[in-house]
DNA sequence: CTGCTTGCAAACTCTTTGCAGAGCT
DNA sequence: AGCTCTGCAAAGAGTTTGCAAGCAG
């Protein structure tokens, strides 16, 4: 969840306009920690401003995913794509029971591998999934247990 | 990577018959660690049998996923599904180059996460992803530095 | 004004489904 | 023989593209 200035700004610098369109797809992303999918954006944008189309939704987050201003979410087989505003580093938590996705930072001391772990590749990034029961579920599985 | 026999045999045992195309595709994913796609498997079936369908393929796919004797590759942003005949767990390094992916095992030393840590998910299971570039493209780019 | 952007419809890709006939056990 | 499996064609879901009209700068 980044400030919508900058997201504003990142367009600007690059020389795209700013249509009612896009200031509405920004504002839907930087008020959303939830990882939305493109028919979440377009279906909260379609409350707000109801001829908008589904193209203009598509082309909006192509472009910020280009501008590096947002990242696609990959690690799940989620059939449709989940998007994340926040862009640096950082590992995920998802609850395989109701899809919940939760950004959290990366453990810091993680063991550099070695090349024979590697098998020879030149790893500049990972990103670490993690699989799991959220709060919500926990505490519903737990009342079920009895 | 695992034995034919394995895998017939998981067929066999859940009453599942063996034809041709089945054990042809079997026969496929047990000489590949490449982690092929759909179409991967389709392509090379047909050379083999030229009038397999890839219905057969998609089908025979999803029953041995449903075995737990193939598992999707999840954390690509590839288009299509890959697949994995490794089930355990295990890490991927995956070649942002060429596409490469190579299965590793998982670094044993993790140091346990803590609640807060993980937002209050009960983890089970956790799937690292490492990005980079494979020796034969890191070869590349080192003569194409030149 | 200029030309980027929108939104409609159609195209496309990947995957699933329906069903009649073929083939495994 | 009985029932599963195959393969064709068509349907579906998600995403992209072509293009004329609209609007930001």
């Amino acid at each position: 969840m980044k400030p919508l200035e900058i997201l504003l700004e990142a367009l600007r610098a690059r020389g795209m306009r700013i249509t009612p369109q896009r200031r509405l797809i920004l504002e839907l992303l930087c008020g959303d920690s939830s990882h939305p999918t493109v028919d979440d954006i377009y279906t909260r944008a379609v409350a707000a401003m109801p001829n908008i189309s589904r193209t203009t939704v598509y082309n909006t987050l192509r472009e910020l995913v280009r501008l590096g201003e947002l990242a696609p979410v990959e690690g799940l087989s989620d059939a449709s794509a989940r998007y994340d505003t926040r862009t640096d580093d950082h590992d995920h938590v998802f609850c395989v029971s109701c899809g919940k996705l939760v950004d959290i930072d990366q453990v810091p001391d993680r063991r550099a591998l070695t090349d024979v772990q590697t098998a020879g590749f030149q790893v500049f990034r990972h990103q670490v999934t993690y699989y799991g029961f959220c709060p919500d579920c926990r505490r519903r599985r737990a009342g079920a247990a009895t």
